[in-house]
DNA sequence: TAAACTGCTTACTCATGAGTAGATTTTGAG
DNA sequence: CTCAAAATCTACTCATGAGTAAGCAGTTTA
């Protein structure tokens, strides 16, 4: 107490210098990232369940069990939650295409794949987050990298499309409007998805994908006739009593 | 002003008794509700651009050039608004969907109708509201009301896809998972059509309505061979020069 | 053990935006 | 021309919610 320690210079952070031997911050670091997901995964919840608007920060720190400072230590604002949302859902979704295209296949095969990850990412927060939130949400800055990044996976769906027609294993069609039909169907489940209800994501996923891909239209079978050779009419499934109860 | 006119009872709307025969008010109501469509009509695009919350009563009044307490006088609150526009837009969609019923016709003919109407409706003010806005964001008194009506169209579908199924018309497949298909892709054109760019709402109607009957696999042609006799591989459109520019 | 930092809190500030009170202008009827 | 009702305005109130200040407890490190 006595002794001011006016000795040392004594800058903020003078210690350590960068990338010392001694792990200064072993795990911690991580620890820091895990609460910042937590902070993330959830604020997407509750966007999901109110809208970006409606949910104020108290809102996110109560189901935290913090208080709403604590957020500030580790998001700058309410605005960069948002962004980081939507960007982590947008990531995932890259990832998953990019992986798509990664495991080869026809045109057809991938965009199945694109599909069926799309599908899996829009059931999760930060998918439904991408989805359910509008880009006149976020705010300039980072408004037209949104865009970019949603730009770029609409590009890749359309891409697909354009090789599968090329490749003559998909319709003859306009690629761009081919493509919103499909995000625009999977998308849709984001909107009336409820964990733990009536369907699984996978049963969705099935089924959305083989609705799209062979359209709702019946056809005197010409294609896919390998599995069972005589169906007369209502298949497999009873159209009265679905999967589900409702 | 000297005589204070004490003499008649004086009520606030003392005179002319209910529907008199010189029609007091002729189009004086008929004014008033222009104006209040006129602020809805106002309030359904703000909702669009920026979503509900990110609206405020001021900027809906500042785009009527009128002050914000004009608003109050033509309805009850900002919820009101918002339930005005999206029940507007649901009462379109139900009238749309009862007009394709009463056309006539087989089950498909009647959901392609269906179709056409709902891809009508989701480019306009109210209906664009109907698809952007979560119910979530409806407080509660009307979010069950509001509810009920979109399950009402909903059913709507759902019946009118049961019903191909039944005539054999559509693919067999469980109604209500093929009407989110449709919906979802339909409802997405929402979000992404801007008035006067790249497309007329009536091609991706088209286009739109084509691929979710007919699917975006390739079949070996088994149907609808009637035109275009020989078309070995990329059909009449270029797809590398779509509709529109970009 | 003390300095310094991490993680978190309570207790604010301050802007925005919904909704209201009450005056004021406009319009139509007599 | 007068008066009342219709329509609109100016000038508030008041709640909510984003973001900040300042400080306190636990922990690390020298």
């Amino acid at each position: 107490m006595t002794k001011t320690a006016a000795t040392r210079p004594r800058k903020t952070r003078p210690p350590v210098a960068a990338a010392s031997p001694w792990a200064n911050a072993p795990d911690r670091e991580q620890q820091r990232e895990a609460k910042r997901q937590a902070v993330l995964q959830a604020a997407a919840q509750l966007f999901n369940e109110r809208g970006f608007h409606a949910t104020s920060l108290d809102d996110i720190a109560a189901r935290l069990n913090v208080s709403k400072p604590t957020l500030y230590y580790y998001v700058k604002n309410k605005d960069e939650i948002l962004l980081q949302c939507v960007s982590q859902g947008l990531e995932m979704t890259l990832e998953g295409i990019e992986a798509s295209r990664a495991a080869g296949g026809n045109a057809v095969d991938q965009l199945r794949a694109c599909m069926q990850a799309y599908t899996d990412i829009v059931v999760q927060p930060f998918g439904m987050c991408l989805i359910r939130v509008g880009d006149e949400e976020v705010p300039e800055p980072s408004r037209t990298e949104l865009r970019r990044m949603k730009s770029e996976i609409d590009q890749a769906f359309r891409r697909l499309v354009a090789q599968g027609v090329e490749e003559g294993s998909l319709q003859p069609c306009d690629p761009k409007m081919t493509a919103f039909v499909i995000a625009g169907a999977l998308s849709w489940i984001g909107r009336w998805y409820q964990p733990g209800g009536e369907y699984t994501p996978e049963q969705i996923a099935q089924q959305c994908i083989d609705t799209l891909c062979g359209g709702v239209l019946r056809r005197v079978e010409a294609l896919a006739v390998a599995a069972e050779p005589k169906t007369p009419r209502r298949s497999r499934r009873s159209s009265s009593a679905p999967l589900a109860g409702n």
